[in-house]
DNA sequence: GTGCATGTGG
DNA sequence: CCACATGCAC
């Protein structure tokens, strides 16, 4: 049996509403991971998605960040917090369990410029997000990793390498505090299916034209352990979407997985 | 040969762009005047209706007030202040000459309620417009004067005139104020069409419901001078507007005129 | 450019 | 309830 997964940075979801519920009627995805929902638990419109016959897990905040994942079945087991500590962190994480597979789903900080202190909090938060995986799961567990991880993290990833040398989503350090995670025993999926494709999850609403000229970045990733990597089947970015009427910036990856093979 | 009129309380022209382009292609009226387009002139979507075929006549203001005509043939001779002594009055009036035919298009201020001093400066604003056109034309010209006057002139044009006597819209003395105006040498000429019919014009958009229960007013009015209301055909009110997507509070008035019978 | 928060005005 | 202004973040 196939099984559909996707993430999706949907920027806003009160104003991204019916796209999203059009897109879910379409796909029928088991999981959709959405990131920067910028709504509180309140204001989230959890009837609508009820009524598209999904089930809503949700992380908000008032304004800013704010994840959510959305799934045919109700999470088994569901995190909402990386740091249980800290109470009043920024909304930028949730996990939960769907058909026995654990779900992550991150908004890295976008961490403004490589001088900024929101750029130290960026690599922190993937450097708390590594220490996170290794305490508590094995590299050879049923895990996907996935969000907006706001690194390219190669130069095929952005549309021009030389200009972007050095500036926010392609900076060595964060691409290397990316990678770390990674090494923990994550394969990045679209890259597995598709190793030499220039393919963006992401155009600058502030840059003239960046859709129609192609000037994006990857920043939205499905990052897989093993054996889940070895049931995959495709991993497609879904780029027709920012084309139409109020896109969000960003647009949805999604994967299919045998189950059976799991 | 018939000549087309209408008026419109937009309601921010940005925000209700689409409707207005789709009537003026529906209803193709020589003239439209519009209120509360709620944009400075730079702001104003001159483009979009030059390419519908119209030309534009507009005095702005920034976020408040604002009116506007578009019409088929630009204006003849055109008039931007009610007070050309006053240079920062606000943008509540505009008068051109279209096809041989002076219409004044105005947004008479709202006046909060009859304790405000908006109070007054309705009153006064209404008082201004009458020794102006007293001044500039005679009950024999051909003349329009149209807008949202702001003003209610009778019983049957509320939904509860019990519960509304002495409100803001239904006072006395607006009443009266208006009355005098008419009285220089204006036909009411919806009312003249339809001496009977409860007609509103709008409904308060923080009254819950009021447009489905049509809990409303007639606001908006065609006033005309003696020969011009014995070359009309038709005087309606275009409610079906009100009830659609992302409505004005106000709905248009149009009306047609036998050009040869004047 | 876009979404959201708050404030003003109707 | 709705539109617009300003301010913030990305």
């Amino acid at each position: 049996m196939n099984w559909k997964f996707a993430t999706f940075n949907v920027n806003g979801i009160r104003a991204r509403l019916p796209v999203v519920l059009q897109w879910l009627e379409q796909h029928q995805p088991d999981v959709l991971c959405m990131q920067e929902i910028k709504a509180q638990e309140k204001d989230f419109p959890q009837g609508a998605f009820r009524d598209a016959g999904y089930s809503v897990s949700l992380r908000g905040q008032k304004s800013f960040n704010g994840v959510a994942i959305v799934s045919k079945k109700p999470a088994e087991e569901l995190l909402c917090r990386l740091d249980e500590e800290n109470p009043d962190e920024e909304a930028r994480f949730i996990a939960g369990r769907f058909d026995g597979i654990w779900v992550v789903n991150t908004y890295v900080p976008q961490g403004r410029t490589p001088e900024d202190p929101a750029f130290r909090y960026k690599i922190d938060f993937l450097e708390r997000l590594k220490r996170w995986f290794e305490s508590r799961f094995d590299p050879g567990d049923r895990l996907i990793w996935a969000g907006d991880i706001n690194v390219a993290p190669e130069d095929i990833d952005v549309f021009d390498p030389k200009r972007m040398e050095g500036e926010i989503g392609c900076h060595p350090a964060e691409r290397q505090a990316f990678s770390r995670v990674k090494s923990w025993g994550f394969i990045d999926l679209y890259r597995k299916h598709h190793p030499n494709e220039k393919q963006f999850t992401f155009w600058d609403y502030r840059l003239p034209m960046s859709f129609k000229r192609n000037l994006g970045w990857r920043l939205d990733h499905i990052l897989v352990t093993d054996p889940v990597a070895r049931a995959s089947l495709e991993c497609m970015v879904d780029h027709e979407l920012r084309g139409r009427d109020k896109p969000s910036d960003h647009t949805p990856v999604w994967a299919e997985f045998d189950l059976e093979k799991l």
